[in-house]
DNA sequence: GGCGGACTAC
């Protein structure tokens, strides 16, 4: 048995004579044994060995053997495009078979519509046409990219071609169908196949949950049942994933994954974390973290299931914690999404000394700023309170879209630079990128924190008739708290009694409506809503205030008598107001008039905001003149997923003394 | 001569 190993090379015959008549089975020996060591190669350096004792033997102008390698170079788990497409260039007389393979090769690497060229390419200078085994990958490809039109002409080109009934061919287009949210025509497709497979239910079934319809997708598996179609781990994915989703509906249903996971006669990583997946969308973490500790191969995947679920739903300090046990594992290498994840966690904690090393992690590692990861580490820094740094990395980047534009209009509306905020925005439609919904959220911020209020009215009008994105309630929150902020409370109640939807359960903008009837006097109606508050369940999320200090953590509560050293904090806090006082400061009284809680009241007067806390142990913990930083949770910035994150983040003061 | 489709995490 002929092996590999890396100090001998390769030995393949040696006589140049492949194309001898007399020798025939010689060859066919030769060729078949040169195959056979081409399926075993394990890295790119062997098949390039193989390659060069291929042409030097005469091997390689045997079109069969060269597809073989050709093949290999372009898709085994060290394929390399760009050696795979010099291999095809030397390639004579390129078959059906070898030409298909470069389709596809193209159609699930980097630059999906490289495969329509290809494509276009063998039809002009070759004497192939497409075939059965071509669609598939072009329609992927179609895919890959959300070309409704594009999927649309491959479709018709199929049916022209007679490959329109192919199962495979079909199936692709449903999926293809799906991703450019044509569920219409996805469904026609299915209900068109004569013998549907495995495959077509899976397409479907997949294809419901990951547009939003997780009822649709368990409805079409109970048919598939009655029709005796063997679901396959694949189904199984769906399957739990819509179980997932539909909790609100039927909490039952979650002992359904259970059951459908425990019965499972193949499961691989995919469905272990589509389990963990589902445990984490439940919030219960405990479960999660176990099916993570079963997992017989734990890959990166499954770390960032359970990062992200705990970011997601506002467990920072728990994403942190996973991610430190990453960090201890052996052979898990990092990916953009860990860094993403764990970066988000960062800010909404304002962990900035790991920010930092995560930063300078991607640059060690050659990793790739994408527009993911851009707008991760821009968010991180403004939020930390390092704009500078914010800034440096949007500058260092050449490419930019609407989210690594948003996060840097974001970052200088927390920091209260509302006009520089304004012109990145018009900048950004410069450079023709389209703003959002997230992207008006941040604007809106930054005309709240500079009093910009003639701007982000105006801006309010555009949205909707100049942009076209239809205003959610968020953004009627923040021109409520534009309106608000700069005193004109009149206008602010007249604009919340002309809302065209009602507010939701928004515990902030419950508050936010409080307090402007309360500013305007309407006591009536503060009590009212309060009521509803009361009778709904809403409750203001708690202000929390966080510092870092040597890495670690520190997060105060108001009124906090948690931390282990919360009485020195409170010592402080007590000399540096006494020390304020005999400067001159007077507490603002008609501040007073927006609170609606006893509780709040208490603290307010009692001076207990989170915030002070979280200052005087910076004060405490630190030397002059290191700045201090805190971070506070509550807040209207931000990246859309929700509305409880941290607002500022700034230098608040140097350390006194 | 042989090839292919569907699934998890930002």
């Amino acid at each position: 048995m002929a092996s590999f190993s890396t100090a001998q090379p390769l030995s393949l015959p040696r006589h140049p004579t492949f194309s001898n008549p007399n020798q025939p089975t010689a060859n066919n020996d030769r060729s078949s044994h040169t195959i056979s060591l081409i399926d075993r190669c394990s890295n790119l350096r062997q098949l390039k060995q193989i390659h060069a004792q291929m042409v030097r033997t005469g091997l390689f102008s045997d079109p069969y053997s060269a597809s073989k390698l050709f093949a290999i170079s372009a898709l085994s788990h060290f394929a390399s495009l760009d050696y795979a497409c010099k291999v095809f260039d030397q390639i004579p007389q390129p078959n059906s078979f070898t030409w298909n393979t470069l389709i596809r090769a193209y159609a699930s690497g980097p630059d999906p519509l490289r495969s329509i060229s290809v494509f276009l390419d063998m039809v002009s200078d070759s004497r192939f046409g497409p075939n059965k085994y071509t669609f598939p990958f072009l329609i992927k490809a179609a895919a890959e990219v959300s070309s409704l039109s594009l999927g649309q002409s491959l479709h018709g080109m199929a049916v022209k071609s007679a490959v329109g009934c192919d199962v495979f061919v079909a199936n692709s287009l449903i999926h293809c169908y799906f991703s450019c949210g044509d569920l219409d025509s996805a469904c026609k497709v299915f209900t068109t196949i004569q013998e549907k497979d495995v495959v077509s239910w899976n397409s479907m079934i997949t294809g419901f949950v990951q547009k939003g319809s997780p009822d649709k997708a368990l409805e079409l598996f109970k048919k598939m049942e009655s029709e005796d179609v063997k679901a396959s781990h694949v189904t199984m994915v769906g399957v739990l994933s819509a179980c997932a989703k539909t909790r609100n509906l039927e909490f039952g249903r979650r002992e359904d994954a259970k059951r459908l996971f425990d019965k499972m006669e193949e499961r691989d990583n995919v469905t272990w974390t589509t389990m963990l997946d589902g445990y984490a969308i439940l919030e219960d973490y405990e479960a999660a973290r176990e099916v993570l500790n079963s997992m017989p191969k734990k890959d990166i995947v499954a770390w960032n299931a359970l990062i992200s679920a705990y970011e997601q739903n506002g467990k920072p300090n728990e994403a942190l914690l996973v991610f430190h046990e990453l960090q201890l594992q052996k052979n898990i290498k990092l990916n953009q999404i860990t860094l993403v994840s764990t970066l988000s966690a960062c800010a909404q904690v304002g962990a900035l000394e790991l920010g930092r090393w995560i930063h300078s992690y991607i640059k060690k590692h050659g990793i790739r700023l994408n527009f993911y990861v851009t707008s991760a580490l821009i968010h991180m820094y403004s939020k930390c309170g390092d704009l500078e740094k914010a800034r440096e990395v949007f500058s260092s980047v050449e490419r930019r879209d609407v989210f690594v534009w948003s996060a840097m209009i974001g970052g200088l509306a927390m920091h209260g630079c509302g006009n520089e905020a304004l012109d990145m925005f018009y900048k950004m439609q410069e450079a023709n990128v389209k703003p959002n919904g997230v992207t008006f959220t941040n604007v809106f911020c930054a005309c709240s924190h500079s009093g910009l209020v003639d701007e982000a009215e105006l801006l309010f009008k555009e949205m909707e008739s100049s942009y076209g994105i239809v205003p959610q309630e968020k953004h009627y929150a923040c021109i409520v708290d534009v309106l608000g902020r700069s005193g004109y409370l009149e206008k602010a109640v007249k604009f919340i009694e002309a809302m065209p939807i009602p507010p939701s359960a928004n515990d902030g903008a419950h508050v936010l409506l409080s307090n402007i009837y309360a500013k305007s006097g309407k006591w009536e109606s503060v009590s009212e809503l309060r009521k509803h508050m009361r009778v709904t369940g809403l409750k203001k999320e708690p202000g929390c205030s966080s510092i870092e200090i040597d890495g670690t953590i520190h997060e105060f509560l108001s009124g906090d008598n948690e931390h282990p050293m919360c009485e020195k904090v409170y010592g402080k806090l007590n000399e540096v107001m006494e020390s304020l006082k005999a400067n001159g400061y007077e507490p603002e009284m008609s501040q007073v008039l927006q609170i609606i809680d006893e509780e709040e009241m208490k603290e307010q007067s009692l001076n207990l905001h989170s915030e002070k806390l979280a200052i005087c142990y910076g004060l405490i913990s630190t030397e002059a003149p290191k700045a201090i930083r805190v971070i506070k949770n509550l807040g209207y910035s931000g990246n859309g997923k929700n509305h409880h994150q941290p607002m500022s983040a700034r230098c608040v003061l140097p350390s006194s003394n």
